[in-house]
DNA sequence: CGTGCCTTTGAAGCCTATCAACGGTCGTGG
DNA sequence: CCACGACCGTTGATAGGCTTCAAAGGCACG
């Protein structure tokens, strides 16, 4: 199983242009100490898993279509987004590399999945990965804890988009992607999306995303080198910007 | 209500007994159809619970400290709420009776629970009902489906609080409250907490929820016949109300 | 029966959405 | 390699919705 990652790895180094240094080791597992649930999860299904590439703007499942599989991502990045009534659109999650997504457990899908940045992602046949996972204690446990972890991420982002005024939102935002790249320790981060995808990541518009961002630099808290990158000056002011209630 | 509680506190206590549909069957699955993956993990946990009853305003966890159980309620209502930096609250949940609640696979707790009705309650050692459900597939393929249903909501719940104006979460609140309770054939539901719990469920106020609930009033979508009781007089004026862009 | 708490309604101010325009950047095609 | 075009980001002005502050009535509970 691991010789198949390997030859996979090869034609996985390619196409990824931008996020992930190597597409095939889990980025998050490299870290030490013990083997975290997400780790034993991927050692698990990694066998069952099918190497897909997607190109930037290319679509990986739709709403309403059956569950067929479950998704690891590599390297790039994807977004999955639903569409409320009045076509206004919601991002749900912003899938980084590493990150387990699609694990859905009924009929329809929920939302949209789309590549923001060229992608490399392994599929798991949900029928297979979810007999797999039953069938072993150890994998429950780990699957378990992938899914709480999940929504506990889903609460926290409740708890923002209901608390939190629009420079919070984005300063909170801006946190959320360090902590979750820190593996890096550049202070630089890239965001995988554009001015529109953070609005709709958070609940805003995209000029009042630009906005805030141009009073966080401002202030001094970061700053923006490039036009998907922005780098942590003043971590102090972005922890208070955050706690702006509304 | 009393009588209810009563009567499902005496089931509970004893609940060794039986199979078929007695008080103590889960509301939800006393409809028709195959077993719910609810019914599945309640049957299967119910002789590690221990009962429990809360008064009103009275607490059963507060974040921060180990999940040491699993609940699942039984009568009245809970609510798990969270509190901002800025001492805004916001309620991650709103527990109603036939619903597993607690289910964190952490160190500690990321919210609060208290009862917002005189509740009965299962508390469920969550060492033990871990164990269990992952040694059995089906118990674990039930979890499983439990889990992933609450991700599904907590993701709607994104979706409406990042898309509608305070109309349209108004309205799809009472919506979402008439589906969690429609066993009940009556179209007047019961909310089982203030506006300012509303509010903090929705990311608004209590003023702006009571305006709202107002102009919907004002529409004939609904009626206001008691402080907590709701009738649902228009769904069609409803539904319209919650396409409510922002 | 009194006392809080809950709810409602009003008025004013702030924040965010919307509409609009401009400059810059990236990707594409010649 | 260069030039073009489309997309993205920023900034401004305006309007609208929500929050805040304030006060009064009503219901529930002790």
């Amino acid at each position: 199983m691991l010789e198949h990652s390997g030859v996979q790895a090869g034609c996985l180094s390619r196409p990824s242009i931008g996020l992930g240094p190597t597409p095939l080791a889990d980025p998050v597992d490299a870290m030490a100490g013990p083997k975290s649930a997400s780790a034993v999860l991927l050692d698990a299904l990694r066998p069952l898993g099918a190497v897909r590439t997607l190109r930037r703007r290319q679509d990986l499942f739709t709403e309403g279509e059956p569950a067929a599989d479950w998704y690891w991502l590599g390297s790039g990045a994807v977004q999955v987004c639903a569409v409320a009534e009045g076509g206004r659109r919601h991002i749900a999650e912003l899938v980084l590399p590493g990150d387990f997504f699609g694990l859905e457990d009924c009929d329809a899908r929920g939302a949209s999945a789309e590549a923001t940045r060229n992608a490399v992602l392994l599929a798991f046949p949900r029928a297979r990965a979810e007999a797999l996972v039953d069938t072993d204690a150890a994998l429950s446990r780990a699957f378990r804890q992938v899914a709480c972890g999940r929504l506990h991420e889903a609460q926290a982002r409740l708890l923002r988009l209901g608390c939190l005024t629009a420079l919070g939102r984005v300063a909170s935002f801006l946190m959320e992607m360090a902590e979750r790249r820190q593996r890096h320790h550049a202070e630089t981060i890239e965001i995988p999306v554009t001015r529109d995808g953070i609005a709709d990541y958070l609940g805003l518009n995209p000029e009042t995303v630009s906005r805030a961002l141009t009073e966080l630099r401002r202030r001094g808290a970061i700053a923006l080198p490039a036009r998907q990158s922005i780098a942590l000056a003043n971590r102090s002011v972005l922890i208070d910007a955050r706690g702006t209630g509304r």
